[in-house]
DNA sequence: ACTTCCGTTCTTTTT
DNA sequence: GAACGGAAGT
């Protein structure tokens, strides 16, 4: 590390800030990350800070270990450093001091499944109409309360969101669990009652370092103001205009309060861009320079201005789709690498229409988010019989698990136990007890008593085992592996392939970890970000919403779906309307409004470093409709894209002239003439592939196989369904398999 | 008790 | 398009 060469002056003034608060305004690509970094090193290498004195906050998991290796490799020792995120950080302050709560260490953590679920139970206990008191909106106003750090007695909540809200948090100390707004309200709790272990922290950490701050909410910088007292060693890197998660809490004010509370805090702006082409800067620029309210700060750069964006329309989201995918193969065929071309939409539900277009064109890819690993159906069952064996006291885990695999305890049976465990003022699995089941017929009795019998023998067995361990002998003696094998289909077929996966899963933890215990293992899971999941270096593009593309970058980016109702999204406009037109419509603590979905659209802009690509579809088939949207009005923002479109393809090139459109005008129709020289090839109506250049794409290609394994594709054909594949197997030999079921490697 | 099928409803972003 | 809930069938 040298830091008269590595780093510009502001950066050094970063890096090298001694003692007292620290607040570094950082715009896009500004190197706040090597910033962040170089600091850390600086102290443990030149400052005599001692690693475990130092606390890294960051937004993702990911993002935690990346900079603990940086760090490693910049003074090889990131040893007892803890870098985490705040959920992270909440959780492992609980892990030490949740007894002072009341609750036990080897507390649950709840997802927000978890929640729905423990919240559904609450709703009946209360004789609430799930209809009349949406289960979502009950925990929303629960979220809010934990959030301005108030409890169910003062939670400002009334009537039924009141009661549901003591019940709620009463059945979560039942269980010994912690939601997720629990993992930053409790700590919270903790040094408020506790002064002593306050101090402990406070003394402990000299340097607290936290990223993003822009998108922590009103308890996270609570808890961050009790740990760093005015003084403190507290250095805060954010960027006003990357706001993008005040739907979910954010306080961009928090960065102004920061000056406000850390007196004599130093403030440092990074305003050169080292990531993107000045076109690409220029473009975003311009997007986010139509917010009303920002912080002064000018991004520039001294790059080449690159190539210009382009834009391209399609007629739908088939077409546009096949365009993207098109100009992928011809970007992998000039060398580009797959893993640095990302594709960003504003909803998950769009990148169906995005993969159906790759597979057609033979493109590897990984989708980010959308339905994930660990919300499918078998994996949550597991997981629950796994977070049973370290919390047996958590209900709602037992209740989900007791027949499954079905073993004829059905729901009369679950009622009765609920009432028992009810009437003992005890846990469900401690009903389930020959003399606690009164009132049980003879067979259910019996029944029960097998699974107490199985499970008890699980929790012995499982004592002392690794997590993998632990989860290859749950799947056995559950019965669950059994039972899948003998349905035999090919959809159970692959729940036992994920249940696979999950050993997998915890053996990869076990490796970067030294406690590889079960409860760490699931802590691990409940903490887990789509983006900490996403592989790298396998030769794939990548497909992630907008919000999930924060902090990454890109050679090559397609931001697709540019359409009002998309980016900007319904929704955000309705608040706005709705805040115009009625007097008495509050808007929710957590609108961005506009301007959210305007600096969303900024940060998927900046992750571009050398080609940004938008598009936009005529009319646009989702959520089982059709509907058509004239062009994302943050287009019309960008002087000279019109100019610039129709670069998105040879070939498929579409002109599109925007200043046919009135991009403020909301009932701008979109018409035929606007856009022309659609290319025929490429734009494919009613399901039928056009011929040749797609199957060409799959011939010689090697693929996997769930159940036929490796091969390699002798011949393709277009089929309604995506292109049919006729593949040579090592193992099995020459099969005809659908493109949908295969994984190119 | 369990499975299957059909109609209904809801679809922003996520720690 | 999917996920959920209810109803009817095994």
């Amino acid at each position: 590390m040298d830091l008269d060469r590595d780093l510009n002056p502001e950066q050094r003034q970063a890096v090298l800030h001694g003692d007292g608060p620290l607040l570094i305004l950082a715009g896009a690509g500004s190197g706040k990350t090597r910033a962040i970094t170089c600091r850390i090193a600086h102290l443990i290498r030149d400052r005599g800070v001692e690693p475990w004195q130092i606390l890294a906050v960051t937004f993702t998991n990911k993002a935690a270990g990346e900079m603990r290796e940086r760090i490693e490799k910049l003074v090889g020792n990131s040893k007892g450093i803890w870098a985490l995120t705040f959920h992270s950080f909440g959780a492992r302050l609980l892990r030490r001091h949740a007894d002072l709560l009341g609750w036990g260490r080897d507390f649950s953590i709840y997802d927000t499944d978890d929640s729905k679920r423990l919240g559904k139970l609450v709703l009946h206990e209360l004789d609430l109409d799930p209809e009349l008191h949406r289960i979502e909106r009950m925990l929303a106003a629960v979220e809010r309360a934990k959030r301005a750090l108030r409890g169910p007695d003062k939670s400002g909540l009334k009537g039924a969101e009141k009661s549901f809200y003591a019940v709620y948090q009463r059945s979560l100390h039942k269980a010994n669990a912690f939601d997720f707004s629990d993992l930053i309200l409790q700590p919270n709790r903790i040094f408020e009652g506790h002064p002593e272990v306050l101090a402990r922290y406070q003394g402990r950490f000299s340097h607290v370092l936290v990223d993003e701050f822009q998108d922590t909410d009103r308890a996270q910088y609570a808890l961050l103001k009790k740990l760093c007292p005015p003084g403190s060693n507290l250095c805060v890197v954010g960027d006003d205009d990357q706001s993008i998660y005040m739907w979910r809490g954010a306080e961009v004010a928090n960065i102004l309060d920061f000056t406000a509370h850390y007196p004599g805090c130093k403030t440092v702006k990074l305003e050169r861009n080292y990531r993107s082409t000045g076109n690409i800067l220029d473009a975003a620029s311009s997007v986010i320079a139509r917010n009303p309210v920002r912080h002064d700060k000018r991004l520039w750069t001294d790059a080449d201005p690159g190539e210009p964006v382009s834009l391209f329309a399609a007629r739908d989201e088939r077409e546009e789709a096949q365009q993207v995918a098109r100009a992928i193969r011809e970007a992998d065929d000039n060398g580009m690498p797959l893993d640095e071309i990302a594709l960003f939409y504003r909803v998950n539900a769009q990148s169906r229409a995005l993969e159906e277009g790759l597979r057609l064109f033979a493109v590897p890819y990984r989708v980010v988010g959308g339905v994930r690993f660990f919300d499918r159906a078998e994996i949550r069952n597991l997981l629950a019989y796994l977070r049973l064996v370290a919390n047996p006291r958590s209900d709602v885990d037992l209740l989900r698990i007791l027949n499954v695999p079905a073993r004829g305890l059905g729901d009369r049976t679950r009622e009765r136990l609920v009432e028992l465990a009810d009437r003992h003022d005890c846990s469900l699995l401690d009903v389930i007890r020959p003399d606690r089941l009164e009132g049980l017929r003879k067979t259910e009795h019996e029944k029960a008593l097998a699974f107490g019998r199985m499970f008890k023998e699980l929790v012995e067995q499982a004592e002392g085992l690794s997590a993998a361990e632990v989860v290859r002998m749950t799947i056995e003696r559950t019965g669950y592996g059994e039972a899948l094998r003998r349905q035999g289909s090919f959809e159970a077929q692959g729940r036992l392939e994920n249940l696979q996966e999950l050993i997998t899963a915890a053996e990869d933890f076990a490796r970067g970890t030294e406690d590889e215990t079960l409860q760490s293992f699931l802590e691990h899971v409940a903490l887990i970000t789509d983006i900490d999941l996403a592989e790298e270096g396998a030769e794939a593009v990548t497909l992630m919403t907008l919000h999930s593309a924060k902090g990454l970058e890109f050679d090559l980016v397609f931001m697709t779906g540019m359409e009002d109702g998309f980016l900007p999204h319904r929704r955000s406009l309705q608040n706005e309307e709705r805040a115009h037109l009625d007097d008495s419509f509050v808007p929710g603590p957590a609108h961005g409004g506009i301007e959210e979905e305007r600096r969303l659209c900024y940060v998927g802009m900046t992750r571009a470093r050398k080609r940004l690509v938008l598009s936009f579809a005529e009319s646009r088939s989702i959520f089982g409709r059709t509907e058509e949207n004239p062009p994302s009005r943050f287009l019309g923002d960008v002087p000279g894209l019109a100019a610039s479109a129709g670069r998105a393809g040879r070939g498929g090139a579409t002109v599109v002239d925007l200043t046919d459109f009135d991009l403020d005008d909301d009932d701008e129709i979109f018409e035929d003439d606007m856009v022309v020289d659609y290319s025929d090839e490429y734009s494919q109506v009613g399901g039928r592939p056009g011929p040749g250049a797609r199957p060409e794409a799959w011939r010689g290609r090697r693929v996997d196989h769930a159940s036929f394994g490796h091969g390699r594709v002798i011949d393709a054909q277009p089929s309604p369904h995506g292109p049919k594949l006729t593949v040579e197997f090592e193992s099995v030999g020459v099969k005809t398999v659908m493109a949908n079921y295969v994984r190119l490697v």
